[in-house]
DNA sequence: CGCATGCTTGATGGAGATCAACGAACGTGG
DNA sequence: CCACGTTCGTTGATCTCCATCAAGCATGCG
């Protein structure tokens, strides 16, 4: 029966129901999923295509330097249109599976004739990446001047706006954490062992409660927002 | 007769003569460009729209902290597409000129209307969004866990694709160093000092000469190559 | 049980931020 | 021409912080 799943083709694909997706005319969807596949991956499995939308999961480019250094360049989650084509640049990065993940596979040439002839698949492939754009911007902020206990908050927030994280409801502050320490840890460009002790921090500074080891609960949101934003910068003489 | 010039519309707005501006049809060049227009900015000025192409010199997406930290988010230079446009997130971070730069300035609702009437703009547009990710994606592995050192010959090698950095010709490993110390610092995510000790550490190991104090030849291409990969990581005690 | 994986905590050292100072280039205006 | 200011780039000394190394738990699985 596993068999029986995880074989491709079997399960009629389909777009997510939610904007921008489901928004599209009848003729693009036809259009578009007819070459498209579903497909299921588990941790550390490559994504076979490099134009996908999630359906469900957690995804990242994957580098790995010479000597074993690992970054994840890039997050995707349920509802994320992934687009790895570029026209000057080779292949740099794998697209690989946090955990266990659904995806809807689509052909890179159909893409192009779709969007070619389709108007709203354009706009919403426009629209998607400059949200793409917006986060990984945010990201760079991040990694370029943050301290890691500023950039450990400043994740927690980016996974708060994750599908799921809290049963869609955006009031709650319970937050999910949807992957290992280790990508955290990749991704945000310190070691796991950072990742660690900035949690236990958090959660001694009364910031952050964590009932579960894989959830966490915002106590004072206000306060984390500005640890975020740069709110704990490294100290120096001057100001002790 | 300056004021005359820096008075924008007085121009005509043309778009670039390379690909893909060049190879757009004649009615959606005029479509576009009806409602365009030429901005010439200095260094520190910001750009007026969320949308433009850059004819020459060099922009970038600044962002401060509270405490004063700056962080130069995305680098754009002569040909680039900026589309700062996004519908999920408030705006953050300011478009500025990081030298004497010019601009076409492009209307955001003509836009929208004309990736929706040509498909061949809206092509150019998901194309050069794709570089610009790979570029970004380049950027984060830089940040996250490389070195200053290895940061400083990444970004050089960027510097090296810039039009007119050695002429247009690729082979030439004459390299322009196209901005300031203090902007390559913001970028790569380190203090100008640190920078600067790159630099001369670079040179000192005979892997780039510096004949001005803004150009930089590669001495060892292949060499600054591994070292831009990761082929210098921090020193740990078991390899001593 | 043994073994693997994931998470946490502790001790140590090195790398880069920080602070300070200087030199070079470029304007001013007298 | 020089005195003067500013900006940019560089160099040196000091100190903080995070990577590193190591070890300890907890869990899951054969």
């Amino acid at each position: 029966m596993d068999v029986f799943q995880s074989c491709c083709c079997t399960e009629t694909p389909v777009l997510p129901d939610h904007a921008p997706w489901n928004g599209l005319s009848e003729s693009c969807k036809s259009d578009l999923l007819e070459t498209a596949t579903h497909s299921y991956l588990t941790r550390g499995e490559e994504a076979a295509s490099d134009v996908c939308i999630v359906l469900s999961g957690a995804l990242a480019v994957e580098r790995e330097l010479s000597d074993g250094r690992r970054v994840l360049s890039t997050l995707f989650h349920a509802g994320d249109l992934i687009d790895l084509r570029r026209s000057e640049r080779i292949r740099q990065g794998r697209l690989i599976a946090l955990k266990d993940s659904e995806l809807l596979i689509l052909d890179q040439e159909r893409v192009a004739l779709c969007t070619d002839q389709h108007s709203d698949l354009a706009s919403a492939f426009i629209g998607q990446q400059g949200n793409h754009f917006a986060r990984m911007r945010d990201h760079v902020a991040d990694l370029a001047s943050k301290t890691p206990f500023e950039r450990m908050a400043s994740v927690l927030f980016e996974f708060k706006r994750w599908p799921g994280s809290s049963g869609e409801k955006k009031e709650c502050n319970s937050i999910q954490i949807p992957i290992l320490r280790i990508d955290i840890a990749d991704y945000i460009g310190v070691k796991p062992e950072t990742v660690s002790r900035a949690i236990r921090k958090l959660e001694k500074e009364r910031r952050i409660a964590i009932p579960e080891p894989d959830r966490v609960f915002m106590i004072d949101v206000p306060a984390m927002r500005q640890i975020a934003n740069g709110g704990r910068p490294r100290q120096s003489r001057q100001h002790a």
